[in-house]
DNA sequence: CGCTGTGTTGAAGTAATTCAATTCTAGTGG
DNA sequence: CCACTAGAATTGAATTACTTCAACACAGCG
């Protein structure tokens, strides 16, 4: 794939005008590609030295562990998607990131990265935005913890999801295809699996949204929006007036 | 006060060590000082043209209101810290902020940051890595409401703040001044205020920490931080090797 | 075939909420 | 100085949301 149709060039590209110099040193980040299998730990909390990548095709999820061995995802990766990249910017990991189906991504130095600042203030802009996206994806998410109950907060990520997805050409408004199990939204939405199963059955029985057989399908799109609270804005954001 | 002296300053020097032309550019980031008084809405969601801050004094919070009129806060923010970047970043703000108590802030504007960028990539780097590391303690705070109960909860809140005033000077080990309410402390922990002055009589009675007339006391620090699963670590993080 | 990972269901237990009432506290005006 | 007020903290009782434990069904795969 070139790279100007890549996954995060068009994502940066949303953002800043991105110059043929810019795209020189952005095509530099993208070192070698590699595959990886569904479970591997691509990025393990706690240790140094780990590298960022660019997720080019498939799922991952990023997660912490808690020292009575819960997990909590914090987010869930697509294609398009940097993965680890605060894991560079400090000199350990602060989480894990594991594969959650076979995956392609792009391995990224944190020297590229870093040097590519210093030669193109405009890329260091668009990355940073890149990076706020993502915050302002987590901080969606902490608010669908802390303030939802489990039906809501299961409608709210199914859509969420489906909004992330559209945007890369892996989804419509009828629905997406999604390799998560239910331990994995479990693990997402801070619930056991037994009860994610149930609160799957409230919202098909109400005609909201059915996640069968790997696949998400929406069944009243409009009513589970309004169901969820969802508000598409915080994905949607354009970024400031740099040309 | 210096701009050598500034908390900012100092936490940027943390990561990477500014020239004298960085500091000068920092410095233009400090364009008027303003006071704020308690309760105030100093960024509003939805709202376009919003200007950043950096917090000189007092206590602030972002947070997010729900369409059912639940609010959830998502970050205190005290001295040092930047307040609104991602509302300059976006053309709209995708949070508000609000002062907790009597506060003074710098105002930032949103060109100042961008163009400095474009003339220091290092205070480019600086500042992408002070923004990584307030993520990284949203992060913490999402996986606290997704995995932890309501008293360890609360005593990982307790904790964490503990630790970043202790890095600018408002607290030791013993405990610090919090202007808070149990309100306040329901919204950044997704539980009710009745149910969070509960919880405050449990930790008290266990011995474990006080708070109350608006301190904090460890009565068992160590003791604490093992019940609660807190970990120093994610506030901890020394940026890469940038000379 | 038997294994393993995933999904499904029921019943009992626990954590947190809701609603309602009461106390405490600091600030305000008479 | 006291009475009054509004915000904040506290407590009890009833209810709801979610978890836990245990059992079983189903599919893919060696």
């Amino acid at each position: 794939m070139s790279i100007l149709k890549s996954p995060l060039t068009r994502k940066l590209s949303a953002f800043v005008a991105l110059s043929d110099a810019d795209l020189d040193i952005l095509s530099r980040f993208h070192r070698s590609r590699k595959t990886f299998l569904p479970g591997h730990e691509m990025v393990t909390e706690g240790q140094a030295k780990q590298t960022a990548f660019i997720l080019a095709e498939g799922w991952a999820c990023s997660y912490k562990i808690l020292p009575d061995g819960g997990r909590q995802i914090v987010d869930i990766q697509i294609p398009g998607d940097f993965l680890g990249l605060r894991s560079v910017l400090f000199r350990t990991a602060d989480h894990s990131v594991e594969a959650v189906t076979r995956l392609e991504a792009s391995v990224v130095l944190a020297a590229d990265i870093l040097d590519g600042f210093g030669q193109s203030p405009r890329l260091a802009t668009a990355i940073l935005w890149a990076a706020s996206r993502d915050e302002a994806m987590v901080v969606e998410h902490l608010v669908n913890l802390g303030r939802r109950n489990a039906d809501e907060r299961m409608g709210h990520f199914l859509l969420e999801m489906g909004a992330r997805l559209k945007l890369v050409g892996l989804g419509d408004k009828l629905g997406y295809d999604c390799p998560l199990t239910q331990y994995h939204l479990a693990d997402v939405l801070g619930l056991t699996a037994v009860h994610v199963n149930r609160v799957l059955r409230n919202l098909r029985e109400d005609g909201l949204v059915t996640f069968q057989k790997g696949h998400v399908t929406f069944d009243d799109f409009q009513r589970l929006k309004e169901f969820s609270g969802f508000d598409i804005d915080y994905l949607d954001h354009d970024g400031p007036l740099l040309r």
